[in-house]
DNA sequence: TGACAATACTTTCGTCTCCT
DNA sequence: AGGAGACGAAAGTATTGTCA
């Protein structure tokens, strides 16, 4: 099963949408589209076939047909089949990933500032069951319905809901993470901005975090398995190992490079995690060319 | 989510040995 | 000789368990 990732902004774009149906007997038509293609089953079940891959989209299901790909139904429906469409188009480019777990940390992509804009991570998986139908299907009246006025604030409103209806997909797709994660990860995110200061400790990263210390390592722990000092420690000789392979610094610079101002201490910590000193793996890598 | 005490772990420092 | 690593002791910091 494949997802569909998308940079956002600028944001897909609506073109057109209803609610469509297939009587017992007939089947959708066989095609290549220029655009994507959103199908969300009402009732009854459409046998749809995309790029040879067969779905049979039940009620409550939608399946999100790809533009540039050959795609059809394979097979009559057996009875009275209703579903909601929409085609969209994406401004830029988008990638197909295999189907996975996802996260909202996976999201944000980009933080934005006073002068430019955030970015974020689209992802909607291509074919699945709606948890929330009801909420969906709500959308999807809506946006039916705005085809009824011709008025340009309501076609202009038709983005809007649209927009709505994919991050409602996304929502469904993307597990909320607990409390406890979301805090992991603001710790990760610090670890990996911070890691080069000598001086870094829990109690600051508290301060900056807004939690109190313990609490924060008691959801590193939680979620990640590690305290985060352990999390640092491993960060920190990733990094250096990067630096051994990469770089011709003698190990004190490597150490400071990656905020251990004592050379003995750094070169005791990587032969703990990596088995090896680091002269031994820089040797390594040297022999390996 | 915070506070606190006990415990565990990390870091620093000084010194020594080994290797090139 | 100088760089790199090992080791022990002490100090500092983080984690854990428990309670609220």
């Amino acid at each position: 099963m494949k997802t569909i990732k998308v940079r956002v902004p600028p944001v897909p774009v609506f073109i057109k949408g209803g609610k469509g149906s297939f009587r017992k007997g007939r089947k959708h038509l066989s095609r290549t589209f220029e655009v994507f293609d959103l199908l969300v089953v009402h009732k009854g079940t459409l046998y749809m076939e995309e790029e040879g891959i067969r779905y049979d989209v039940k009620e409550g299901e939608y399946l999100l047909l790809v533009p540039g790909v050959f795609h059809g139904g394979y097979r009559a429906c057996t009875e009275d089949t209703e579903m909601y469409w929409v085609h969209f188009r994406l401004p830029g480019s988008f990638e197909i990933v295999p189907n996975c777990s996802f996260d909202w940390s996976d999201i944000l992509k980009k933080e934005s500032t006073y002068t430019e804009e955030a970015e974020f991570d689209l992802i909607l998986p291509a074919y699945g069951k709606i948890k929330n139908r009801a909420r969906l299907e709500t959308i999807l009246a809506r946006l039916n319905s705005l085809n009824l006025s011709g008025s340009p604030a309501d076609q202009l409103m038709q983005q809007a809901v649209f927009f709505e209806s994919l991050l409602f997909l996304q929502r469904e797709a993307v597990r909320l993470p607990t409390s406890a994660e979301q805090v992991a990860n603001d710790v990760v995110r610090f670890l990996h901005s911070h890691y080069r200061e000598t001086d870094l400790t829990v109690e600051r990263m508290a301060k900056v975090l807004l939690y109190h210390a313990d609490y924060l390592s008691r959801c590193m722990k939680r979620t990640t398995g590690l305290t985060p000092g352990q999390y640092l420690n491993r960060y920190r000789i990733e990094r250096a190992k990067e630096l051994l392979n990469t770089t011709e610094l003698d190990l004190g610079a490597v150490a400071v490079e990656v905020g251990i101002s004592d050379r003995s201490y750094f070169s005791r910590l990587f032969k703990k995690t990596e088995g090896v000193t680091p002269t031994a793996f820089r040797s390594l890598r040297i022999r390996g060319r």
